[in-house]
DNA sequence: GAAGGCCTGGAA
DNA sequence: TTCCAGGCCTTC
């Protein structure tokens, strides 16, 4: 369940590692999680070289020379890891990319298979269905926007913070979390919380987001960094994956709910 | 706006 | 053996 915080720490140290690196092989293992023309992907990616790494909502983009674009969605289980060649690949290892001047290899592993790779040309509809129509970043709402766009909004809160045509890039974790912080029941229909409270929502998302960050984003199965470590958040988590212990803010048993289908951990007392 | 489906590994 | 986790999409 890599979120914006899992991808941000992705896309800074992809960025202090590949650009500049010349591609020389592409191996496709597993063509289900490749979303554009398999023969086309590996032609046009040899010889290519990475020029800069960013991040859109969940996305990871890839600029190649050449007005070539490489995108990665990870999905909830897909890790990118750079290294050497490790003894045996896997069945989960869907692609593996070889770069010129360096034994480094860039391997996308993915057991669940949500992930997707692909490949456009710039100025091309990026990804098939998600970039273009992802909305703005959490820091890029300001506030006062984000605020008044909710108050039209009837859906529960929690289903909403998922949105990413509404804003990209939370996910389950940090859209509990960031509840919690502003405390919200994530049942709430949006319409109906107090401007104040929406702002302090935001707020919080801000904050959880760059703390999240700070601490190399949260490991809670599959989530690894470039080099194969852990991140650390997931040690600050008030309420994700905390369903029956103590809230930290009131001593409260956090509760758990389903809600269109994902589940929901929030304190009872905190969260109204 | 809400629910079902895809997918696999690990827990119950 | 069944169920659950949740990224996103499609369908109701």
């Amino acid at each position: 369940m890599p979120e914006l915080p899992e991808v941000e720490n992705l896309v800074s140290e992809l960025g202090r590692t590949l650009p500049g690196c010349v591609i020389s092989s592409v191996k496709v293992q597993n063509g289900e999680i490749l979303k554009s023309p398999r023969a086309w992907f590996s032609k046009s990616l040899l010889g290519k070289s990475i020029v800069r790494i960013s991040r859109r909502g969940k996305f990871i983009r890839m600029d190649l020379t050449d007005g070539l674009l490489l995108w990665f969605h990870l999905g909830m289980t897909g890790q990118l890891l750079l290294g050497g060649l490790p003894p045996k690949l896997g069945r989960h290892t869907h692609l593996v990319l070889s770069f010129r001047d360096t034994k480094q290899r860039l391997y996308f592993r993915d057991p669940r298979r949500f992930g997707q790779v692909v490949l456009t040309r710039e100025g091309e509809e990026a990804f098939p269905s998600g970039v273009k129509r992802l909305g703005p970043e959490p820091k890029e709402w300001g506030t006062e926007e984000f605020v008044s766009c909710l108050k039209k909004r009837r859906g529960r809160i929690k289903n909403l913070l998922l949105n990413q045509r509404l804003m990209a890039g939370l996910g389950n974790i940090y859209a509990d979390e960031s509840l919690h912080r502003a405390g919200i029941h994530p049942l709430r229909r949006a319409e109906r919380i107090p401007r104040k409270r929406l702002s302090r929502l935001h707020q919080a998302i801000c904050e959880v987001l760059g703390e999240a960050i700070r601490w190399g984003g949260s490991s809670i199965d599959d989530y690894l960094h470039l080099n194969g470590e852990k991140g650390r958040f997931q040690e600050f988590h008030k309420v994700y994956g905390r369903a029956g212990k103590d809230c930290p803010g009131c001593g409260t048993p956090i509760q758990r709910l389903k809600l269109s289908g994902r589940s929901s951990a929030f304190c009872p007392h905190c969260q109204r």
